[in-house]
DNA sequence: GCACAGGTAGATT
DNA sequence: AATCTACCTGTG
């Protein structure tokens, strides 16, 4: 039985500019996040933290979300913060040198509105364990598994965009996971990575606050302690950092980056660290953001997708 | 059948 | 300090 009118009436996020279909695409499952998927409709189903949110395009390319009545409230707020309504991204866009570096230029244009999360710190660090040599469509299967597993459901859920209600789950928290053993843990398609989430989960639980405090630290001394974690490198720490905690100057070196950088940037050969150094040094404080567009945009040309 | 995937850690040079 | 390898497993 569709239900719709037990979600939340459409409700604008006026602080988005206008977003194509694939920037919003780009935006929810691009590699930020892992828990955004397109329905039937279109329309996308989000789940993060204790929210439950729908989000779709309207004629003109206004971005609208929805929520199930009885948390929508709650969703609210969240959502705005989730999406980084105080983020100022465009005074940060404007301030990366794209007046000077016609490459970047072009990938701005190509993507136009796209922004950096501020997802749930704890969780952004479980979907990068998550996410060593992994696609995203299974970094989102291991999720989905672990969620369904191991995390609690919102109970049964109304409709939306799909014709049958829906059982969701949150994520488990830190907590949660401690309390699995390991071999549970792999058979949510985890592989080697189990063993890192299990021992995380371990330190988590036997340090309260941890996470909290390192979120708030400046990004070198925050990047130093995930660092310490099992499991978190460079590249993991960066991405918690700058999908999860909003900080800018975060510049995740991956194969992606790497290779971009050699072949538009001319740095063929550059080790990880150099090119993290160059891009800090070239895009300045807010390099993460920059980073996010030459993401998307070589993602999208070896997908064979007409940029712009 | 087999390389490859948004890496990290530990061993080896 | 730099370079090599094992670690799991679904997808193409």
């Amino acid at each position: 039985m569709p239900t719709p009118d037990l979600w939340s009436d459409w409700k604008p996020l006026p602080f988005l500019p206008p977003l194509s279909v694939h920037t919003l695409a780009e935006l929810l499952d691009g590699g930020q996040a892992f828990r955004w998927n397109r329905q039937p409709d279109g329309s996308w189903l989000g789940v993060w933290s204790d929210c439950v949110a729908e989000i779709q395009r309207n004629e003109s390319e206004q971005i609208l979300w929805r929520a199930p009545r009885k948390i929508s409230g709650r969703v609210d707020a969240a959502l705005r913060l989730y999406l980084g309504e105080t983020a100022s991204v465009e005074t940060l866009v404007d301030a990366l040198p794209w007046r000077s570096d016609t490459h970047l230029a072009t990938c701005l244009r190509a993507f136009q509105g796209l922004r950096i999360l501020r997802q749930p710190f704890g969780e952004t660090l479980l979907g990068f364990l998550c996410s060593a040599t992994k696609q995203i469509v299974q970094i989102k299967q291991m999720m989905e598994l672990l969620a369904i597993r191991h995390g609690s459901s919102f109970g049964l859920l109304p409709a939306g965009g799909r014709n049958t209600p829906q059982v969701i789950y949150r994520l488990p928290s830190w907590e949660e996971i401690a309390a699995v053993p390991e071999n549970k843990l792999r058979e949510c398609l985890l592989g080697f990575r189990a063993r890192y989430i299990h021992q995380t989960a371990q330190f988590l639980a036997t340090h309260p606050h941890w996470l909290e405090q390192t979120e708030r630290l400046p990004y070198p001394e925050a990047k130093e302690r995930l660092c310490s974690l099992p499991g978190v490198g460079e590249k993991v720490a960066d991405c918690v950092l700058l999908f999860g905690a909003g900080k800018m100057d975060a510049f995740p070196v991956d194969v992606w980056i790497l290779r971009t950088l050699a072949m538009r940037y001319g740095l063929e050969g550059w080790k990880p660290a150099q090119v993290a150094q160059f891009g800090r040094a070239h895009f300045g404080a807010a390099a993460g953001l920059a980073q996010q567009f030459l993401f998307a945009y070589e993602r999208a040309v070896k997908r064979g997708v007409r940029a712009q």
